[in-house]
RNA sequence: GGCCCGUUCGUCUAGGGGUUAGGACGCCAGGUUUUCAUCCUGGUAACAGGGGUUCGAUUCCCCUACGGGCUACCA
């Protein structure tokens, strides 16, 4: 009988959320809905120096962003908790006590001082210091002191913490969904702190337990755990637990230069490391993107359905999501292609839909949504849609049709007003007028026909009258551009035109 | 430094003992658009190196190089 799958996203709240973690996030949620499982958030806030105010909402507010709703967490409940480990930390005491009485971990006194001395000295001699079986009897834990001078150390109130007792010459085989089986020596472990001195446990421990007891199928995270891997194996042993499914993913990496992506890399290459904005760092919702095409192209980062289907909803990923297609090496991170990937996501927008959207950036250049009407908007988001990547593009692409230009592109101008434009123009405007039907049809027949009797070239007419129009040689075709503006401000804006060129 | 993981076009990747090594982004060219962009078509460009195994390796094995991660009373 198969057990119900169930996979967690556990993150510290220590700061924004970035995209490898939303990655995270998205292939445990992708995996869960895949086989019909559950997807837990579990905030992993044992750390209480690091605690970012702000942070656990910044994670809940980019899973609503990026359609990755959970399915138990804090607030929103469910059979396993509390979701908070800040709110479970009672419940760690009594299983590093259960190690400690299996024999599996150990009392220790090592002050960070002493520690960090011995970690030192090592290091100029070119050696690292490991606190394990070869040097644990030297060093003050309870199993290099008596146990009546532990009990003595423990009731005048000295500060101790647990570790784990990692064995000796062991060899252990660990299995990892995407890398396949991996070859461990127990002798090059630490005997790693548990619980802390503070009273609250490590991320090892909490966490172990914590995925023991929510009943965790599948552990799914990124490849910065892989090293830790052998010691939640030994824990796992230890307490004679069941072990989850093991999934290591890849890092996503800088676009140049070495290491993995950071915050730094944002601001360096002006793209967004983060789902949302914090603090001056801007982002993806914010820059415009949309979370269908986020997810999309995180989707990519890392896996691939095997196909050359590249545009992905969140139902048909799910569909096509499998652990198996997870690849070993890291990702570096391309902003090129996210551009990409919105637009096309973009073109996937109605027109409507893209007129809301859109609607806010016209009040915030000044222009009256009572004036401009959504009518028209729609109309001139259908020119223009196919060439923007973005909402805010629609702008850049298309001021024109709101605002008469002011100015016009000097390098058209010179190369294609000339002595006798004016006065062309000039010739045109009386055609204009006698326009009854102003669509875009019947314009173009009527300046083409009127455009054949007086013998002129297109490049003497098209040219003047779209920067006369448009203020630029740039734009959607020209005759939809002034049906829609209208025969009056066709007329002004030629007028206009005609006297400042 | 030690340990672990990885390495196919510039980037994301498909593939896999015998292939013209496929797609996408980017870039370049042509076409369409009497504009610009989009779009369409085409092009550029890769199996890190060296040893094996094999009739044959890009594919399997080993070594080297390079890249990445970890090496805290952080997660």
């Amino acid at each position: 009988m198969n057990k119900e799958v169930r996979v967690r996203f556990a993150p510290s709240p220590t700061g924004p959320l970035h995209i490898g973690g939303l990655r995270t996030a998205l292939f445990n949620y992708l995996f869960a809905k895949k086989h019909g499982g559950k997807f837990v958030l579990r905030i992993e806030d044992t750390d209480q120096s690091r605690y970012v105010e702000g942070a656990e909402n910044y994670i809940k507010e980019t899973l609503a962003w990026s359609n990755i709703p959970y399915d138990e967490g804090p607030e929103k409940g469910g059979n396993y908790g509390p979701y908070r480990q800040s709110e479970r930390h009672n419940l760690y005491g009594q299983y590093a006590e259960q190690l400690i009485a299996s024999g599996n971990a150990y009392y220790a006194f090592d002050t960070p001082e002493t520690l960090d001395f011995y970690r030192k000295d090592h290091e100029t001699k070119g050696k690292t210091f490991i606190y394990n079986w070869h040097n644990r009897l030297k060093l003050k834990n309870s199993l290099s002191l008596s146990p009546e001078e532990v009990q003595q150390r423990m009731q005048a109130g000295e500060a101790y913490v647990i570790r784990f007792k990692s064995p000796q010459d062991k060899q252990l085989l660990l299995k990892d969904i995407v890398r396949g089986e991996i070859t461990i020596d127990t002798n090059i472990l630490d005997d790693k702190i548990l619980f802390k001195s503070d009273g609250m446990p490590t991320y090892h421990l909490a966490n172990v337990v914590d995925d023991h007891l929510m009943e965790i199928s599948h552990v799914i995270r990124g490849e910065e755990w892989l090293p830790s891997l052998a010691l939640h194996h030994l824990l796992y042993e230890a307490f004679s637990w069941e072990k989850p499914v093991f999934a290591h993913l890849p890092l996503i990496l800088k676009p140049t230069g070495k290491g993995k992506l950071s915050k730094r890399d944002g601001e360096k290459g002006g793209f967004p490391v983060f789902p949302l904005s914090w603090e001056d760092a801007v982002g993806y919702r914010e820059a415009g993107y949309f979370p269908e095409a986020v997810v999309n192209f995180l989707a990519f980062l890392g896996w691939n359905p095997g196909t050359e289907q590249e545009l992905f909803t969140m139902e048909t990923l799910v569909t096509h999501f499998s652990l198996e297609r997870v690849n070993k090496s890291g990702a570096r991170f391309d902003p090129e292609k996210t551009n990409w990937y919105n637009h096309q996501w973009l073109q996937q927008k109605g027109n409507r839909e893209l007129t809301q959207l859109f609607m806010p950036v016209l009040e915030g250049k000044g222009l009256i949504p009572s004036v401009i009407t959504h009518e028209f908007v729609e109309k001139v988001i259908s020119l223009i849609k196919e060439r923007a990547n973005f909402v805010k593009d629609f702008w850049e692409l298309g001021s024109y049709f709101f605002v008469s230009p002011t100015t016009y592109a000097e390098k058209a101008r010179k190369k294609q007003w000339k002595e006798d434009t004016a006065d062309i123009m000039q010739q045109l405007t009386v055609v204009l007028q006698s326009i009854d039907d102003f669509s875009s049809i019947s314009v173009e027949t009527s300046i083409k026909n009127w455009i054949g009797e007086q013998e002129f070239s297109f490049g003497k007419v098209m040219p003047p009258l779209r920067l006369s129009v448009v203020g630029d040689l740039k734009g959607p075709h020209l005759f939809d551009i002034m049906a829609l503006i209208g025969q009056q401000e066709c007329l002004k804006r030629i007028r206009n035109a005609i006297s400042v060129l």
